[in-house]
Parts: C-alpha cells; structure tokens; sequence
DNA sequence: GCCCAACGACTGCCTGAGCAACTATAACCG
DNA sequence: CGGTTATAGTTGCTCAGGCAGTCGTTGGGC
C-alpha cells in the first residue's frame, strides 16, 4: 500500500465536502431537536409545506426525499400520529392517497423555519464572502448536476415540474 | 407561511450542498459493494491503513469516524468475522485493544481504493477546472473548520495530532 | 367486458446504529 | 495502601429504514 494516496488531493476534497456537511447536518439536528422533529421529519414538512394543497402522493413524497416508500408510509405514520400531517385518500384514485400538512404541521415548521435558516446563515453562507460563496455554490451545482441521483435531485431549487399536472 | 421562504438563497444552498453529497455518497456505495465492504467499513479502513501500525484504539477509531464507540464495536466486530481486521490487546492498558488491518483487509483497501479515487475524479474533481475547484475547496474548508465537530474533524486532512503519541 | 400486467400503499422481517447500563481496569488522592 | 472516580469496551434494548412480498386498484389489449 502506498502511503501517499491518503494525501491524494482528490481523497482531501472528498473529505471536505463530507465534513462540512457533517458538521452542518449536526447543527441542523440539534435545532431541529428543539423543536421537536427529526430531519426526515423536517425536510417532509418541507417537501409538502411547498407542493400545490400542501399535500402530496405517498409516492411523490418518497421521490423527493431520501425515503424508500416503505419508509415514508412509516414515517407519515409517526407524523400523522403527532397531528403533524393527515392522510387523504385521492378521490380519483384509489390506490393512492395524499400526506396533508394540517395547520399544526404548518405551525410547527413556522417555528422551526427562522432558526434553521438562522444557522445556515451563521455556519454556512455568513462564513464566506459574496463571490467566494458564489463560486462555492456554482461548483456544488455542477458536481450536483452530474451527479444528479434522478429523483431527489431538483428538490430545493425548482423541482423539474415534468411531472403532468396532479390528476387530483 | 410565507411561500417565497422556499426560494431563500440559503435553503438553495444547503440544497445543493446536501444533493451534491448524497449523489456522491450514492455513487460511492454503488462501487464500495462491488468490492463487498460498506461505507463505514471503507471509513474504516483507510482510518486504519493511515494510522501507525495499521491499528487504533477502538476510542480512538470511534472519534476519527462517525460512529459511537457501540458503532465502533459493532464494525469491528463484522469485520473481524470477515477477516479484514483483528483485535489486539493493548499491553500496557488492560481496558484497551486495538483494531489492527489484516493483510486481507489492506488487500480489500488495494482493490477498493483505484476506483474511488475514478469515481471522485470523474464526478467531482473532474467536473471543475482547476480554479473553480480550489475555489469551492477553499469555500468548504472554511465551512468545516467553522462548523468543526471536534471529533469528526481534521479527519481526511492531516488529523491534529494533538493526542499525545500512542502509549504503546 | 375480461384478463393480465403495472402501480400505490402497506406489512413482515432483517440489519445497522445509538443510548444507557454494566464490567473490568486504571488513575488519582487522602 | 484503600477507596473513589474516570475510562475502555461490550451488551441489551429500542428504533429507523430498506427489501421483498402482499393486497387492492387501475388500465391496456383483445
């Protein structure tokens, strides 16, 4: 084993890109802690808070997340179980059904909401200057276009609306 | 809720951070499979293989990685099974022992590594100039080392090296 | 209209990981 | 020294999540 491939500057990119976001995703779960709610949790009261009716497929939430459909049934049934969320069967479709933000649900990410973007100001964007941020941010694209997983990818920014319009 | 908190250049932000990792991540799992070993054992390893001796404390090992030292048990414990580690004692402390790389287990890191070294030259390095990537580098390691998780940190760059050199 | 393939959601089973409790050892301190 | 405290590692319990299989529903081909 050669020794000097653990400094190979491709390994200590990785690691960067790997550590910052560690460090941001505990930043993130220990605020989230706070109030109440898991990632998963969070970035599903996202997913819906921003989709038409607040509302969502089962099947389209596991496609925005990083949940198999499996786990989105589990995890809308702990959230469901907290007021967080309600199921609504689709009327055209009867196999599907909607995960629905109730008011609550919307309440709770209002108060979560400041605080998350708080500390991405704080750890992430504050740290860096305008354009330094700028370049950052058009490298993380391009690495994030390639790589594009197809489902999750298109999700914070404009998700790629190919999908025809909701039949429900 | 207002709606345009969505689009806040922030929450764009982490998005790309977050996609750009979790499509790496995805593409690093595809290959660590082919080989048979899993992300943390990968972590594993190279934290081993970069080490003295090719061995750590299980502390230790639990405080370069992502896991808890129960984790750490557990890993080990896999992977002593699978022949790619051994448990040594530690003479000089009754309490500790060492999780030491087995032949096996550098020949597993020889066959795994060529390929993850392509992988991240060929979706993330690859994908920038030069330029543009020491800019975003420099970017994320001012985000690392302001959200620096202690442990965690200093991981895939030059670990501090401040803990006194190994008792045994 | 009928059948069969595809689809959406859910469930059983399993694995991986964390926390807290426990044991053994070490270190400190009077 | 003897007792208290801290540390290293392991284990029991629990929980989250994936895969594969199931059931009901839909839609297309004939």
């Amino acid at each position: 084993m050669d020794e000097t491939v653990f400094d190979d500057p491709r390994i200590t990119a990785v690691g960067l890109l790997v550590e910052a976001h560690a460090g941001l995703t505990a930043r993130f779960t220990a605020q989230y802690e706070e109030h109440g709610v898991s990632a998963v949790e969070f970035e599903v009261l996202m997913r819906l808070a921003r989709s038409p009716g607040n509302q969502l497929r089962m099947t389209d939430l596991a496609a925005q997340t990083s949940l198999s459909t499996s786990g989105v049934t589990r995890v809308v049934d702990r959230m469901e179980r907290d007021g967080l969320l309600r199921r609504r069967a689709c009327p055209s479709d009867r196999r599907s059904s909607y995960a629905v933000v109730t008011p609550a649900g919307m309440q709770r990410l209002d108060e979560t909401l400041p605080g998350h973007l708080q500390i991405i100001e704080q750890w992430f964007t504050g740290q860096l200057e305008p354009d330094t941020l700028a370049a950052m941010l058009d490298g993380l694209r391009r690495v994030r276009d390639a790589v594009h997983p197809g489902a999750t990818a298109g999700s914070t920014d404009q998700a790629p609306t190919d999908e025809p319009p909701s039949p429900c």
